[in-house]
DNA sequence: GCCTAAGTGCTTTTT
DNA sequence: GCACTTAGGC
């Protein structure tokens, strides 16, 4: 078990004792120190299983070191808990709802679910849809979330109308969830928090069972997290943290990498150990890695180094376009899988919408592939619905769900009858399905009746077939035969798939069980088993996970670094810090690439060579097609119909500045904007453009 | 109540 | 470019 590890590594193992804080490097063998450690604890210092506590952040680490470890123990790494810092949560709260106020079968809404009672209530609340951003209003109630503040807490800091109105939509938002028995993502580390502190006895009997507490990625907590760990781990404080500063990419979750900063003064007698060796990547990798990462003032200097010398340099190739650079990568990864398995080549991206040109690409090439982190299966509507459904069924309170189905298929339950039990419900504080007593929605109120009924003798598959059934829903996709509904019927058929992978792996699945699962693991790449497939992939789904060849698509000014990011150099810092994460996940191969011009948000733009690039040496890469820089300009229709255009006029745009006319070919304006954006063309009828 | 066409705004990253 | 909303006709 403790074969080649190095000093650092053993003493970070065997320091069992007392808090401890372990800085480890990209690559320098973190997750086998974790894991070793809790063999170690259970095997050679006879510590029992189910006293220690291990969370990771995402579902995937929390599985592969379960596997692990699983490995070095046996059947005794059952006794563990594993899990992420949301699973953890959810089983307190699954032994603690009661205190809390909730029933037993709370259900757990995803972020859009929050967001459509946001909205809700702020149309309720006559506010102008124009004059405030839903999304703004939710995210600020969920940065107060995971900073533990109340709505009474948030009043406090009152400055303006904003900060009112959000004060206002979060109590009116929590009080939403409570009267429908649910929870957010929020919550569920949220709620521990409120149950520990008003039952110390609860805690104090959590302190006693996890007497041995690691933490993964400590560098990515945020309050709530933070205050956790440290309630839980504070009787014994045998506490083990591990992260690496230079890996911190949550911010926008709350995340505070001063967290792990703190760590010894949070711990006065806290150990320190740094992994400073690489154990993953070669040295050509390695040095653009630490080229670009030196350019942030906010940071811990340190050395992370590697013996291995023998390796390719990393190639920076420029394309034409997106479909050029998508076209590319697929030539290359051609090659590659005639040495490599597929398995070990990644492509990585900022934003979720760049996948779609690389899946066209390998589509074409027929080449197998898996979008990780892909939610769109679970955003499908066929599929929400189905979800919605289930939701009602395991817990009938739950009004938004039930409102997302109460008409689905049609059943004549229209805007005004919805309104009226709205209104019945608020007035009486009740739940929409305690209020419905008559009509066609009585009709609905039924069909979940009997769904319940039934339910009772029915495995999972056997029960999303009846709700399909029951409900209408495959008569509706059957009865008219379009592609459409073809499409609609063979993704419910997947889901199914998916239900009895469940059922298989773990026997009789209660509604509860895959219910609390779907809802902490929106990716449906976890329950396929296809292994032998090129990953595809954002750079922040990637962080924790290793491959020989690895591709960074999109190395633009705007994309990476996202344009949001550009007006504070803190924002710049973490995309940096980013893009150290997406170059140090390659072992042997790594390719950044870029292109001259790309179509964005519906419109052509030249976006300039990323400065992550330009931060690298010259002779730390191989340039590819690197020619006439900045001369790029695309066309697109045109705009303002009443303004007369000529070169060289004016014009100005919210967000894009202002911009010069460069070309006019009969209704085609171009204009050029300027950096950071490049330039950027416009679509006719914009009206956010002026003449000047 | 339902359907369609036109209009609008927005996309960062995740549990 | 797309998903989502809204207005207006049936």
């Amino acid at each position: 078990m403790l074969e080649n590890l190095n000093e650092e590594q053993l003493e970070a193992i065997k320091t069992t004792e007392g808090p401890l804080l372990v800085l480890a490097g990209a690559g320098s063998g973190k997750t086998r120190v974790l894991t070793t450690r809790v063999a170690y604890l259970v095997s050679e210092m006879g510590i029992d299983p189910s006293n220690i506590l291990a969370i990771t952040f995402t579902n995937k680490a929390a599985k592969e070191m379960k596997d692990r470890i699983y490995k070095m123990l046996g059947s005794l790494a059952y006794d563990i808990q594993i899990s992420t810092f949301h699973s953890f949560g959810l089983s307190i709260l699954k032994e603690h709802y009661k205190e809390l106020g909730y029933d037993k079968n709370f259900t757990i809404l995803d972020s859009d679910d929050s967001l459509t009672v946001v909205k809700k209530i702020m149309k309720d609340m006559d506010l102008d849809p124009k004059k405030f951003n839903y999304k703004m209003i939710r995210n600020r109630i969920s940065s107060a979330k995971n900073e533990l503040m109340s709505p009474k807490d948030l009043e406090r800091f009152i400055g303006n109308d904003i900060d009112q109105l959000v004060v206002d939509v979060y109590r009116k938002y929590q009080d939403k969830l409570e009267i429908n028995n649910s929870l957010d993502f929020d919550d569920l580390l949220m709620l521990p928090i409120t149950l520990f502190r008003k039952y110390p006895d609860i805690l104090a009997r959590y302190q006693e069972r996890f007497k041995y507490v690691l933490i993964d990625e400590y560098q990515d907590t945020n309050e709530a997290q933070y205050i956790l760990t440290k309630l839980i781990s504070s009787k014994y404080k045998n506490i083990c943290v591990v992260g690496d500063n230079d890996q911190s990419i949550y911010s926008f979750r709350g995340s505070n990498y001063q967290n792990i900063l703190n760590f010894e003064k949070d711990y006065k007698n806290a150990k320190v150990i740094m992994l400073e060796r690489n154990y993953r990547s070669t040295k050509q990798i390695l040095d653009v890695a630490n080229t670009i990462i030196k350019n942030n003032k906010l940071r811990k200097d340190k050395n992370l180094w590697t013996d291995i010398e023998d390796g390719d340099k990393v190639i920076y190739h420029r394309s034409l376009n997106e479909k050029d650079e998508a076209f590319y990568v697929k030539e290359k990864i051609e090659e590659l899988r005639k040495t490599s398995p597929l398995s070990e080549i990644a492509v990585l991206y900022r934003t979720n919408a760049q996948s779609r040109n690389m899946e066209e690409a390998l589509l074409q090439a027929n080449i197998p592939y898996k979008v990780v982190g892909s939610i769109y299966f679970y955003k499908r509507k066929e599929i929400k619905d189905l979800l919605a459904y289930l939701s009602v069924v395991y817990n009938n309170r739950d009004d938004i769900n039930l409102l997302r189905v109460i008409n689905v298929p049609k059943r004549g339950i229209g805007t005004k009858t919805i309104e009226n039990l709205e209104v019945q419900a608020r007035i009486s504080g009740k739940s929409i399905y305690e209020v419905i007593d008559s009509g066609k929605e009585l009709e609905f109120k039924r069909i979940i009746e009997d769904i319940k009924e039934k339910q009772e003798n029915m495995s999972l598959t056997e029960l999303v077939d009846y709700i399909l059934e029951r409900t209408g829903i495959r008569e509706e996709l059957t009865s008219d035969d379009t592609i459409e509904n073809e499409v609609r019927l063979e993704n419910l058929e997947e889901f199914k798939s998916i239900t009895k992978t469940f059922e298989e792996e773990r026997g009789i699945v209660s509604l509860e069980e895959f219910l609390d699962e779907l809802s902490l693991v929106a990716d449906a790449t976890e329950y396929q088993n296809n292994t032998d497939v090129v990953t595809l992939m954002t750079v922040h789904s990637a962080k924790g996970l290793e491959f020989d060849n690895v591709f960074v698509i999109g190395m633009e000014e705007g994309i990476f670094p996202h344009q949001n990011s550009l007006m504070e150099s803190s924002d710049v810092e973490e995309e940096r810090r980013l893009c150290y994460v997406a170059i140090t996940r390659a072992r042997k191969k790594l390719w950044l690439i870029n292109c001259k011009t790309r179509t964005l948000y519906g419109m052509d733009s030249a976006n300039p060579v990323s400065r992550f690039i330009k931060e690298i040496d010259d002779d730390l890469l191989i340039k590819e097609n690197i020619q006439d820089e900045r001369k790029v300009i695309t066309k697109a229709n045109m705009i303002d119909k009443n303004a007369e255009y000529n070169i060289g006029d004016k014009v100005s745009h919210d967000t894009f500045g202002v911009g010069v006319v460069v070309s006019i070919d009969k209704s085609i304006v171009t204009i050029a904007f300027p950096h950071p954006i490049g330039i950027k063309m416009l679509m006719k009828g914009h009206k956010s453009i002026k003449k000047i």
